[in-house]
DNA sequence: ACGGATACGAAG
DNA sequence: TTCGTATCCGTT
């Protein structure tokens, strides 16, 4: 009797395919194997095994069972559901999951091995280095380092033929975490909800709860306290924390490594390949228990996943905009309860979807009520900028200059919040009006003054800044309008000569190493004003910080869409929350054209509830998500008016479907990206409604022609 | 008539 | 995604 293997492939294919397992060669749900496809052999993943029924057409056989590790059946279910729920390909999150898999196995590196022959002389150098020798498995130099002894210890031993050169790939391991070493000290309020979510650990069960708490108020210890409930529980169990941006992992890795005594594997874009494999494999084999990392951890080959933390779960960077679109916090969710494990979402300013789950009681509500230790919220005042307006050409009104003057008299330290990197977000001709945009593009280039560049944050495009009006061609007429991070810095020099101030963006901070250096720099007082993006203005911690000045804070009410509100009330309570964090009260002075904003209002109360409570009543009322839920579709294409007709084809193809309102196709308020057009459908429907089935079943009811792109976007974040 | 670029559809 | 094949185009 032969079988058939269903095989899922790592690529835009609409199915799986069915492939004939040889003879021999036992192939198990879950093995990694190659296959031909078409001319050429490509890796694959058994999804399914039945016996052969025959009579079908013949299949090709499975070329090779791969000696990888298997993907574990609760990945292998989480893959299957995600490619359904963002009505993609399901070869598109295979893809995903298989990353660091596909890298290939790293090569062999010099070690040192013991030959069991006795050193002619007995030191306690020598004795130190045979000591740690097996826990290295490493070159002279890690070992000569992980001893404590020169280098010419270790040279020595190996002259002696005392040690021997071996090669070896890196096995090191992440080593066992223990839940017992102690914890923090907790405060009522903080252990309350820690019992509550080591009970919910222990029984490892799917549930999810919201750790809802004040910024400070010490979310990290008290999520970490059911990670150790859930290894106490399950010595071999498995835990997950999520992180939105790459620049935190690395405060939450130390946590992580200081409170159970063992490395954490470390999961995001800027890890290298050899890392990466290491940590894929930590995980396939249940040697690394603990992972942090940023959205596509998600997909690692957990084997007995126990706990999963998505911290700071209101933030948009969980949206994966790109290639495979999906939200990080709601495929968490879902990956909770396909393993059976339970969630906590923690956040200072939860995302109303999270906030409604926890009202209706589907989500446990776990409220932190203070600021920790003796850190009290911070003083927030609005600035009406048209009463104190800055001087024509400056962004900083006089009350926050004098505010910015006190704080650095007493040496404390001020943070300027402007949620717009590089010097100007706009480029004009004076003696033209050409506002310079990227080629074929709607967006405009922002001037970089560092790098004397004109940069398209879209799309990445960037160029030199030209000496002339590319329009017009006059010179020296380009002015740039409007203020970004690195034009505050300039003025806040001018303003204060003699202070130390720092930029804190994504161009300054690029990567995970660079970060743990500024807020190091920072936390230790050597920056008295830190000029700063959303970078800085995350989960950071800055003891000696008392003031926050945020700049701008009408710039995310423009444009408006549905959450604008939200994530405006939302980044401006997290920037401000990084004031006053320890003993020294902490001030926030918000710059503001509309004062009586319902947003400026909330937060310079600090009344989050009553902003939701007004919030929830508009979405309501709207229909819109959390109460409805939303699906886009983006048509792009290089060809306007073959865009045109596509998109009324698709308009006709819609299906009919109770309770399913599609509005479209409107042009894109990006209607122009790297020399292709773009049009939207937005679709709106009830909770109960299954969207992604909705949108499946439209796209595949119509053919788009070869140049015409089709993407689909289930509860999107960006309408742009 | 030819080579090169490009568009399209198939892959089990 | 990647590849083979069909097709279009400019040149010879």
């Amino acid at each position: 009797m032969s079988r058939i293997a269903s095989i899922l492939i790592p690529m835009p294919l609409p199915e799986a395919f069915d492939y004939a397992e040889p003879e021999g060669m036992a192939l198990s749900v879950g093995d990694q194997v190659r296959v031909p496809l078409g001319p050429r052999d490509v890796r694959g993943v058994v999804m399914a095994l039945r016996e052969a029924a025959g009579g079908n057409r013949p299949l090709k056989p499975v070329s090779e069972c791969l000696d990888e590790p298997p993907l574990p059946p609760g990945t292998l279910a989480f893959v299957q559901w995600a490619g359904r729920y963002a009505a993609d390909l399901p070869g598109a999150p295979l893809a995903i999951a298989l990353r660091g898999a596909r890298v290939p196995k790293p090569r062999p590196v010099r070690i040192l091995r013991a030959t069991g022959v006795a050193p002619a002389r007995a030191t306690p150098a020598r004795a130190r280095v045979l000591e740690v020798l097996p826990d290295t498995g490493l070159s002279g130099a890690d070992l000569s380092r992980a001893a404590g002894v020169s280098a010419g210890v270790v040279k020595s031993l190996l002259d002696e033929g005392v040690l021997a050169v071996d090669f070896a790939v890196d096995r090191r391991s992440f080593g066992r975490p223990d839940p017992t070493l102690p914890g923090a000290e907790l405060n009522a309020s903080q252990a309350a909800a820690a019992v509550d979510l080591a009970g919910m650990a222990r029984a490892a069960s799917f549930q999810v709860a919201l750790l809802d708490g004040v910024t400070g108020s010490g979310k990290t210890e008290v999520y970490l306290e059911a990670v150790a409930a859930a290894l106490a529980a399950d010595p071999e169990g498995q835990a997950l924390i999520l992180l939105p941006e790459i620049a935190l992992t690395q405060a939450v890795i130390a946590r992580v490594a200081g409170r159970f005594g063992a490395e954490p594997g470390e999961w995001h874009s800027d890890v290298a390949p050899p890392a990466r494999r290491r940590v894929w494999e930590g995980v396939a084999s249940g040697d690394c228990q603990i992972v942090v990392g940023a959205r596509s951890a998600l997909f690692l080959p957990f084997r007995n996943l126990r706990l999963i933390v998505v911290d700071e779960e209101h933030d948009g960077s969980f949206k994966q905009e790109e290639g495979f679109i999906y939200h990080a916090r709601d495929l968490a969710v879902a990956r909770g309860r396909i393993e059976g494990a339970p969630v906590v979402l923690a956040s200072a300013t939860p995302s109303l979807e999270s906030l409604r789950n926890a009202e209706t009681g589907r989500y446990r509500w776990l409220r932190l009520a203070a600021r920790h230790g003796s850190a009290r919220m911070p003083d927030i005042d609005l600035i009406d900028l048209r009463e104190t307006p800055p001087e024509s050409g400056r962004w900083l009104s006089p009350p926050l200059v004098t505010a910015m003057a006190e704080t650095w008299a007493r040496g404390e330290q001020s943070l300027l919040f402007l949620n717009r990197r590089g010097y100007a977000p706009l480029v004009l001709c004076k003696a033209c009006g050409e506002r310079l945009r990227a080629p074929d593009s709607d967006s405009w280039l922002v001037e970089h003054r560092y790098t004397g560049r004109l940069v398209c944050h879209l799309t990445g495009f960037s160029m030199p800044k030209p000496a002339a009006c590319p329009h017009c061609g006059a010179k020296d007429s380009l002015t740039a309008i409007g203020p970004g991070v690195e034009r505050l810095e300039e003025e806040a020099r001018g303003l204060f000569p003699g202070a130390r101030i720092a930029v804190f963006s994504s161009d300054t901070v690029f990567d995970a190493r660079e970060a743990r250096r500024m807020v190091q720099t920072m936390a230790q007082g050597d920056i008295d004003i830190l000029v700063a993006t959303q970078a800085a203005a995350k989960g950071h911690n800055f003891p000696n910080l008392t003031l926050v000045g945020v700049v701008d804070a009408d710039l995310g009410l423009r444009g408006g869409d549905l959450r604008a509100g939200e994530r405006t009330y939302q980044l401006l309570a997290q920037a401000t929350g990084r004031a006053g964090r320890h003993d020294r009260p902490g001030r926030a002075l918000i710059q503001t054209y509309a004062p009586e904003h319902p947003v400026m209002q909330a937060l310079k109360a600090q009344d989050r509830d009553a902003f939701v409570a007004a919030e929830m009543a508009e979405r309501e009322a709207a229909g819109l998500p959390p109460f409805g839920r939303l699906a886009a579709a983006i048509l792009s294409g290089p060809d306007a008016a073959q865009l045109e007709a596509f998109a009324r084809t698709m308009a006709e193809a819609a299906p009919n479907a109770q309770g399913v309102i599609v509005y479209g196709p409107a042009e894109a308020p990006l209607g122009l990206v790297r020399g292709r057009r773009r049009k939207r459908f937005l679709v709106q429907a009830g909770r109960d409604v299954d969207l992604s089935a909705y949108m499946a079943a439209w796209r595949a009811r119509v053919r788009p022609p070869g140049a015409i792109r089709v993407t689909l976007d289930i509860d999107p974040y960006s309408f742009l």
